[in-house]
DNA sequence: AAAATATCGATATAAATATAGCAAAAAGGA
DNA sequence: TCCTTTTTGCTATATTTATATCGATATTTT
C-alpha cells in the first residue's frame, strides 16, 4: 500500500476502527465489509469506505475487506507495530494513572520513565522509574526518547514543554490546560478535556431548553 | 448577545480562548483585540475574531475586546457559570484522578460521587463518596444527574452506559476506548486517547522520514 | 449460464470550515 | 480639524471534508 497525504480527520478515526476491529472475537467472520464496519459504529458508509481505501488496498466488491489483514494495514499505517519510547513528566495523580495504565503498549507506546520536581531520590511506581528532573536530559539523550508527556499543573508546563525540547523531544502530549509555544518543528498534541466538557454542557443547555 | 446556531469546530476553540484569558495577570490591559489573542495563541486572527464575533458584542475598532466582558461572555456561552452535577462510575485508577482533580469546578463541573462495581459499603475518597452500583438509580434520580463519566475497562463500559441512560443521564464522557452505542437524543463524547497518540506519532514518523 | 445482489472504488456534488478582502468606526497624533 | 492607524465585522472566495451517485466486479442464487 503506497502512503499518501493523510487528512487528520481520516487518522483520528482509523484508531476507531481498528479498536472495534480487534475487539471482534477470534471466530467472527474471516472477512469485513465498510458497510458492516460503517453500520457497527455508526458513521456513514461512504466515509468509512474512503478511509480505509487510504490505508489498505485489500478490498474486494461484494466481499469487502479481510479483517486480518485490515488489522495489519491499519496498525501499519498508525505505526503502532514499532513501539514509540517515552517519558513523563508530572507524577501527580493523573501521571501515575497513566504511568500505570496498561493498554498503551497496544498503541506502541512505552512510558519508560516518570519524572517529578518534588522528587529527589529515584522511586519506582508500578515498576517502572521515577526520577529526580536533574536526570531527565541524561536520561532522554540516553534513550533516544522522542515523545514527552505533561501532567503537570497548568503553571508550570509551558516550563516542563522547554526543558523537553531541550531534551530533544519532538512531540509532545500535555494533559495541562494550556496552550503551549513551541518552534514550528515540534508537535503538541493538547488533551484538551475543556472542549469535551464545552460540547457536553452545550448539549445539556440544548436539551433543557428543548423541554421547555 | 443573541445566541445562533455554533459549529462544534468553533466550541471546541472557545475554551482554549478563555483559559488564556484567564490566565491573564490581573493588571493586564483592559482590553484585548482578535489580533493579540491570536497571536498569542498562534492562530489566524480572522478566525479568532469570527468566533468571538459569535459569543459577543463587546467589539470597539481599535481597541478591541473588554477583557473581562470577554470572559463573561465565553463563560456564560458555554455554561460554565451554572454547574454541572455528574457521576462517575469506574473507581480506577483514572477515575480517582479524575475525582480527585480539582480544576472541573472551573468548568461548570461537580463531581458529586463515583461509583463502583467492586464496592460493596460506602466509602470516600478525597472527601466524595464511592457508592457500590446498586444505589446509582437512586442516587441520579435523587439528585437529577444529567452528566456521566465512564471510566471502566472498555469491556464493561458499553453496561455501564446503558445503566446511565437509564438512570436518566442524557450526557456521556467516556474514557473506554470503544464505540458506545446510544439513541440518538444521549450525546456521547469519547476521550479518546487512542486518537491523540495517532496524531502525534504520525508526527514522529513523518519527522524520521524528512531526517533521512 | 444468466440474473440478482452486495460491495468496491472512482467521480461528482454538497456542506462545512477557514481564509481573504474591504468598508466603516474609533482612537491618536499631526 | 483632518489624516493615519488599528481593529471590527461584513461579504466573498477558497479549501477542506463529507455525502451521494454510478459503473465495474465478484459472488450467490436461479
Amino acid at each position: 500500500m503506497e502512503r499518501k497525504e493523510i487528512s487528520k480527520s481520516v487518522l483520528k478515526r482509523l484508531p476507531t476502527y481498528l479498536n472495534y476491529l480487534n475487539s471482534l472475537p477470534k471466530d467472527a467472520a474471516t472477512y469485513i465489509s465498510a458497510t458492516a464496519l460503517a453500520n457497527a459504529l455508526g458513521m456513514g458508509e461512504v466515509q468509512v469506505r474512503k478511509d480505509l481505501a487510504q490505508v489498505s488496498d485489500g478490498g474486494r466488491p461484494k466481499i469487502g475487506y479481510l479483517r486480518e489483514r485490515l488489522i495489519e494495514d491499519i496498525s501499519q499505517f498508525l505505526g503502532y507495530d514499532n513501539t514509540t519510547d517515552a517519558i513523563l513528566v508530572g507524577a501527580g495523580k493523573l501521571g501515575q494513572a497513566l504511568l500505570g495504565y496498561s493498554g498503551f503498549d497496544a498503541y506502541g507506546l512505552n512510558i519508560l520513565a516518570a519524572f517529578d520536581a518534588n522528587i529527589t531520590k529515584p522511586k519506582e511506581v508500578d515498576g517502572k522509574p521515577l526520577l529526580p528532573m536533574s536526570d531527565l536530559k541524561d536520561f532522554c539523550r540516553e534513550n533516544k526518547i522522542l515523545m514527552g508527556i505533561i501532567t503537570v499543573p497548568a503553571a508550570s508546563a509551558q516550563l516542563v514543554c522547554n526543558k523537553m525540547i531541550d531534551c530533544g523531544i519532538k512531540a509532545i502530549w500535555t494533559f495541562a490546560p494550556v496552550h503551549l509555544d513551541v518552534p514550528e518543528n515540534i508537535l503538541v498534541q493538547n488533551e484538551n478535556m475543556a472542549t469535551s466538557l464545552a460540547v457536553l454542557s452545550m448539549h445539556l443547555q440544548a436539551q433543557m431548553k428543548e423541554k421547555k
